[in-house]
DNA sequence: AATGAATGAGTGTTCATTCAT
DNA sequence: TATGAATGAACACTCATTCAT
């Protein structure tokens, strides 16, 4: 018996069952909007019965907030990929706040579930927050940042940035109004205004496609 | 007696109560998506009875599409107060298109119902048109554009300009993309693709933000 | 001046409005029943407003009565052209009540309010009886019925006819079993049983056909 | 292990679920019309949950043809009942016939969807179909009819039965005209004129009363 | 008297969720 | 654990009825 199986083939489907309809879930929900989205049709797609969705997610809402967090660590996924190649943790974390309004702002998949912000912030708190926090503690270590409690930090900053979507969507708050936002979310780890300008304007690459689905 | 009445006591009331039905609708469809609005929110809001609602609107999805109109009429009014300094029509109308594409994308009340394309297409072909169709006759009488039928340039440019937005939207065409949609849309217009081009590209001023829901 | 205006132009107008709007529901109502007819269609087949055949009947319901009670004089009308050259009323009452049966089982208009026994048995009490009484209490003057109170008498049969008539439709009776109906109510007139029976089987013309409309 | 147990009990549940639907709606149609029937009292009176009719009947007007086709297939049986006896399959087949058209313009059950004569023509032609089929077919072995086709035979029969039905409960076409209704029909299977008139005229017994419900 | 806009109770239908198998 | 039949709350929509004009 190998010493770290560390996922049985039992452990192994019920992974691949939860990704299967979560997948479902995804181009569904995108394609027609979570509302319209139905858990029978979803557990077609995933071709399993329609109560058994429901022995992986407790309702229709923990099953859009996964399929949210799903897109959510892609987009991470897709920050990583560029800033591999960043020496400055301060700038890779900067980058995934800039990435991450602008995401908010222009997905039509992040649209669909961003009047429920505390949802969405939550959901961004959860999926995004390993990343972030390192970073944070990252560019903390290397003397950039100065932050007691990432975690705390993370906390506030996912719900200044959905609100602020949230607001843009709805143009309340003019797009040109990013730079801004970012500027006083940078603030927040202790960096002063001028370097935070300075991080929130400087040219960043720009973020490779979303994967299909 | 006034020479022109023009409309009377219950037309007036009746058209006030259209409005308000709209302004409630938009309200709330905004807020929470065009599904999870109910009509009797919609009509409560609007201080009326349930019933009242359907001897204004046929169903809950014309009602959406009324609001889209006004959506995009209030777009048109915001686009004209731009363009009114503009000398050349050809530029109103490059202007107008770029502004479309942009809120399209970004606006989060269209992004509600960009699924379900050829209806607001529609839409936008009646609630625009009378702008797009005067700047493109005037622009082809200053002998900008050769345009034959310009209603029917219109109607193809609504449809491909939404459909272009709805790509967008789910990732499947990237953002960047839009100055190049513009350019071929304005090449419908018998517009050379550098002049094209150029008015694609050329400088243009902010929009005002929207009004106030 | 005449003596006998008996009805002003006012009076007159409004027996037409009533009789277009009976005759708009009958049609309609015929057509299509009862439950499916709506107001507004009755209303604008008799090219009125919705509103104004509240002015004539109290509801829909009384409408619909009122209907039912033109098929009945209409019927009414049709027995009496038929029994016009009958000497003895007596037979001129068998035959209506076998015609009354007749047409209630048969008659789709009739069927279409059948299932509301009392209410079609009130109008019919109504709409026939002046022609009912009148031939019991010629036939108890001839000698043939003894009646006392021919009123009562008629509305006993009423409500026993179309309860037969139900019980038919409904298949709960045989057809076969009418001219035993008849029989028994011939029987409450006083005469013997031998007598009903021969009146009830006697052979009896055809009706004309219903007036279309 | 039985050898054919040809119904699982969950099969064998569902068939008494929806049999119990089609009884209570059976019932409640008759009592009070389609229309003025509710699903939702239709749903008690069977005893279960609003939404589990919708597992059985995708609509009230698929329940009502449901309805509609029971009370075809209790026809069918009950003429099977009486036609035992007979050796010769015209001579069932005709017997048929009549019995459909008595029937169709008798009961009110019938009665109560007759204004939709596609609707009736059609569950008509699947309920009654493979009697009336068979009984042709055996006819034509016999070398009484000559039928090629006896499935488009028995369709355009259905449509002229029920339409002559409709037209006799309007009062357009007298209840006198059945023989020749028949006749005609019966001519439709290649019997000769006389032949036909002689089996539409001839005596036949009378249907056993209609199961109750 | 006539009108038709306003009303809201009532109905068909959908669908998230539960639970017996 | 997977299933899908059963459930009932919720909602879009209809229409008889009222009432201000």
């Amino acid at each position: 018996m190998p010493e770290l199986p560390s996922e049985g083939r039992v452990a192994r489907r019920q992974r691949r069952t939860r990704e299967a309809l979560i997948h479902a879930a995804s181009a569904i929900m995108t394609e027609k909007g979570v509302d319209a989205a139905t858990m029978l049709e979803i557990a077609e797609r995933a071709d399993m019965g329609a109560g058994t969705v429901y022995n992986y997610f407790g309702s229709k809402d923990a099953l859009a907030v996964a399929v949210l967090e799903s897109l959510m660590q892609d987009l991470a996924r897709r920050i990583e990929s560029v800033t591999d190649a960043f020496e400055d943790s301060a700038r890779v974390y900067a980058f995934g706040l800039r990435s991450v309004l602008d995401t908010a702002t222009q997905d039509a998949r992040w649209g669909q579930m961003l009047h429920r912000s505390e949802v969405i912030a939550d959901a961004m708190y959860r999926a995004m927050g390993p990343f972030a926090i390192r970073d944070m503690e990252r560019a903390t270590a290397a003397g950039r940042f100065t932050i007691a409690d990432a975690g705390l930090n993370w906390r506030l900053t996912c719900h200044a940035l959905i609100g602020a979507a949230l607001l843009m969507t709805k143009g309340d708050l003019p797009l040109a109004a990013k730079p801004e936002v970012i500027t006083r979310l940078l603030c927040m780890t202790g960096l002063g205004l001028e370097s935070a300008q300075d991080l929130a304007h400087s040219d960043l690459p720009a973020l490779p496609a979303a994967l299909p689905g």
